[in-house]
DNA sequence: ATGGGGCTTCCATCAACTGGAAGGTCAAGA
DNA sequence: TCTTGACCTTCCAGTTGATGGAAGCCCCAT
């Protein structure tokens, strides 16, 4: 299989296919003329780290989690003690949006959007207590 | 006022005020030993910076949150037209996390995470359903 | 043989900083 | 006066996870 055929089959991108043989997610053989040719192995794990991706998995995760899913003798505790630290740091994501979300909702509500210069949202960017500590904790996200 | 001066009256670390300048949002004076030399005005952007940044809003958006706030004849609309997209960009990506919580919590909670390698995380990874169109809409983030 | 796709590599860019090196400045203490 | 240490400066590199684009093969069909 080339590249094409993969990625339409594991609906990722060439484009991010070619990273992951880059930063050693995969590593597929190669044809005579340098074109990368996938086999049935290659298309499981990249589907797989589709999934993982898209459960927000990161990169590193998705690297241990794949070496897991190989290995038979795997201990479930190790991959459930990744899912269960990655679930926290998602709680702790919506846990700091859903704050930012009611502020900004209260803002936006008081705003009368209209031509006058007057606005609530300024204000309170104007002066509402110490501007630092990142209420977000999206600086490293 | 020297930078770290600065840094600790609005919170936000003397290398991020240095990028704010570098990207054009202030531009304190000079000091004649090169020093950065920060009036009142300065601080009060960049405070206005860290409460607006804290809120999430991105870097472009400060730049234009910051020309509204300058600028005495704007329009309230204009403000609040800001502050609602990015409201909306929250409450996707709320539910996004949601989603993906959802999903990680019964997983984590259906997996023995005992020395066994039977995992329904691993089992679900391995198959369910196309690997693409990543749930979270976190590539951009 | 030529045209159009698909494939290759490599380099740059995005956001928003952050870390660190190499070096100048300043105030206080011995 | 010298030194020490805390500041300050600039510049370069790295972070995460791709993505865009250029330059250039390769292959198949007409």
């Amino acid at each position: 299989m080339n590249i094409g055929d993969v990625s339409k089959r594991c609906g990722l991108p060439p484009k991010t296919i070619r990273y992951y043989e880059d930063i050693g997610l995969i590593t597929p053989q190669r044809d005579t003329n340098g074109y990368r040719a996938f086999d049935l192995g290659d298309m499981h794990k990249l589907a797989f780290l589709g999934r993982a991706r898209a459960l927000g998995f990161t990169i590193e995760d998705c690297r241990t989690l794949l070496a897991l899913w190989e290995d038979q003798d795997r201990a479930s505790a190790d991959v459930r003690a990744i899912a269960k630290d990655h679930l926290t740091r998602i709680e702790t994501k919506i846990a700091d949006l859903q704050e930012m979300r009611d502020t900004l909702a209260t803002l936006v509500r008081d705003c009368a959007g209209d031509q006058r210069p007057d606005c609530p949202i300024l204000k309170t960017l104007e002066s509402s207590g110490p501007a630092q500590a990142d209420a977000a904790g999206n600086r490293g996200a």
